[in-house]
DNA sequence: TCTGGGGTCCTAGGACCC
DNA sequence: TCTGGGGTCCTAGGACCC
């Protein structure tokens, strides 16, 4: 490949689907609420802030972000929905279902987003890849009644900037040959793997569209930006680098839980009880994927923003969070400032592995960890049944016995949050 | 996006070894 | 004890994504 001619003359030596739900929780809940059809919708509203608007809520310029009061005054007779992971999350399984009637090459890349290789279904389906494309998007909108935009081309870069060129329900399609005008529309920001700063530094070298960036030698993408770098330009010229993959997402390579609470405070105590509610929140998450960890990182976020962490490995893989507190203990006193005032802890458990079998109880220590172990699988059954965050440890319980700062509501433990971009 | 939460991957540099 | 060169492993931190 050279600059001049740099493209494969076949319109799609493979064939990358990418597919964007559009506004996804907001569809979501106009999909289950019929009242909810055709009116500005946003779901969120936690701590005033949105994670998604319908694109009703959208004309009136309420997107990810506005504070909900504002988007209130903003957009009379607003709809506002808490968001309801679980159902997302059903109607995500649902969406990928769909998918794989298609090929069973579909890579699930979040609750809303995933990619399917279409290479090679041509003969089976007696029809152009555009085709096979709107089928499945058509399938999805009529079983789920919500929309998807389609993109489809050579590379996962390429297909994921054109489901994003029309929306919503929009198709686009990027053929081998047509990769150059396409990309001259797009701007460096949109790229998949550049964000503010990358963008930045290639704006100092005059570069403003994602072709400026393409049509730059090899060299120069690799001596500034490094491997990923060089993945982007090979993925951006149509070279597919990076490979659908359909494995199934159940491994961590780490697990965290953190929390911003406000106002921020100075009190050693408090926070404490902060980062120790997130131990035990962390650990239970790592408990209901049946894995143990073996590395620890405790983070405090001051309040200008200014963080400290360390990090730690445990004695044993463990389950428990009682294990692990005398190291978190540890770790906090060596970051903790005394006068200073925290807005954020945060927990880090890394080096999981599978639950397994431990060495058989030659050590008494073993022993030890099984049965706390045992004790925290009950605190999770007994938490399941009276509510999250009902059955905790007494440092932890102190938050809510000696609340010298006016607890968010969320305060109530370990409500999973996640927030997508639109 | 004046700043929420949960992740992944890469890189530079130090420690340690031969 | 100093000097060279080269390899591996680990860690902290940056950058990015949804």
């Amino acid at each position: 490949m050279n600059s001049e001619t740099p493209f494969t003359l076949l319109s799609f030596p493979q064939a990358i689907l990418h597919v964007d739900g559009d506004a996804f929780f907001a569809a979501v809940e106009q999909a289950t609420h019929p009242e909810l059809r055709g009116r500005p919708v946003v779901t969120g509203g936690e701590r005033n802030i949105i994670t998604s608007a319908s694109y009703e809520a959208k004309a009136f310029g309420v997107r990810r972000g506005v504070p909900l009061f504002k988007a209130r005054r903003m957009c009379p007779g607003l709809a506002v929905r808490e968001d309801d992971f679980e159902t997302y999350g059903i109607y995500s399984q649902r969406m990928f279902a769909i998918m794989r009637r298609f090929t069973p090459a579909v890579e699930e890349y979040s609750i809303d987003e995933g990619f399917a290789d279409l290479s090679g279904l041509r003969r089976v389906f007696r029809a152009p890849y555009e085709e096979i494309a709107r089928r499945l998007q058509a399938a999805i909108r009529s079983e789920l009644g919500l929309t998807v935009s389609a993109g489809l081309s050579i590379s996962k870069s390429l297909a994921k900037l054109a489901s994003k060129f029309r929306k919503p329900a929009g198709f686009t399609a990027v053929r081998g040959l047509h990769i150059h005008l396409f990309l001259q529309r797009i701007s460096l920001k949109q790229v998949w793997g550049f964000g503010p700063n990358t963008v930045h530094l290639l704006a100092k070298h005059g570069l403003r569209t994602a072709w400026d960036f393409a049509a730059r030698p090899e060299e120069f993408a690799r001596r500034l930006l490094g491997k990923v770098g060089l993945e982007i330009w090979r993925e951006l010229r149509g070279e597919a680098v990076y490979p659908v993959n359909p494995a199934e997402k159940t491994d961590y390579a780490t697990i965290s839980k953190s929390r911003t609470f406000f106002p921020p405070s100075a009190d050693r105590d408090f926070v404490y009880a902060e980062l120790v509610r997130n131990l035990e929140a962390a650990f239970a998450k790592l408990r209901r994927h049946r894995l143990r960890a073996m590395n620890l990182i405790v983070l405090l976020r001051e309040q200008d923003f200014s963080e400290a962490g360390l990090q730690a490995d445990l004695n044993r893989p463990a389950a428990a969070a009682q294990e692990a507190i005398p190291v978190a203990r540890m770790l906090f006193e060596n970051i903790y400032r005394e006068g200073r005032a925290y807005r954020t802890t945060s927990v880090t458990l890394g080096r999981i592995s599978a639950e397994g079998n431990l060495q058989p109880d030659l050590f008494e220590d073993n022993v030890r960890a099984e049965k706390v172990t045992r004790v925290s699988r009950t605190v999770d059954t007994l938490n399941e049944k009276l509510g999250k965050g009902k059955v905790s440890f007494a440092t932890s319980l102190f938050l809510r016995q000696n609340t010298p700062h006016a607890a968010p509501d969320r305060s109530r433990l370990g409500i999973p949050r996640l927030l997508i971009g639109v």
